[in-house]
DNA sequence: ATGCATGAGCA
DNA sequence: GCTCATGCATA
């Protein structure tokens, strides 16, 4: 709908910036700094995690360690790097300032037992699926259903691979949307 | 570190 | 039924 050409877009020598601080490469430069300094702090991605909901930030509970993990190494979109950034920020803070003081570390949890399966796709039909996803991204209902029958895999496992596939290109590591 | 999955929100 | 943020389970 619009005519944007990927073309040499035209000299913004110095503009933006009027709005926050979105810039891809400052956030990737932060993204090592909070990795290396909380190495330092000798606290695990988990740990960090869990740790966030002591920082008491309204609407901000914990994450998970794959959420930590996935910041800092940019396997994230944008935008969630951008929003994730001043809470991590904080947490560094805090916690260094917290080492400094030589408090001791904040005793929780307990674990709690339920399972989940994870279903696993075979090599060949994942070669299958990357290979219609090259062609077709967005394959119809009726399309998803014929490659789910073909590679004898349930329809709703093949749907959830194609989202997940399409969200793995919006990650900030392999967009070239900026 | 990463694969498959869930759930909220939107159209 | 998709996108988006997020997580359990697992390699």
């Amino acid at each position: 709908m619009n005519i944007s050409h990927n073309h040499a877009l035209a000299t913004h020598t110095a503009i933006s910036c009027s709005e926050s601080e979105t810039d891809p490469r400052e956030l990737e430069s932060f993204a090592e700094r909070f990795k290396q300094r909380r190495i330092k702090l000798g606290v695990t991605q988990a740990d960090v995690g869990s740790a966030l909901a002591n920082l008491k930030i309204p609407g901000v509970g914990c994450l998970s360690q794959s959420t930590i993990c996935r910041f800092e190494s940019l396997t994230l979109s944008h935008n969630n790097m951008v929003a994730l950034k001043p809470i991590l920020e904080a947490w560094l803070e805090e916690a260094e300032r917290a080492q400094r003081e030589k408090m001791t570390k904040p005793e929780i949890f307990t674990g709690g037992d339920k399972k989940r399966k994870r279903t696993s796709i075979a090599a060949p039909e994942k070669r299958s699926l990357e290979a219609y996803f090259a062609v077709q991204p967005r394959p119809s209902s009726e399309k998803i259903a014929a490659i789910a029958e073909k590679l004898d895999l349930k329809k709703n496992v093949v749907r959830v691979w194609f989202c997940n596939q399409r969200q793995k290109q919006k990650r900030m590591k392999f967009s070239a949307t900026y």
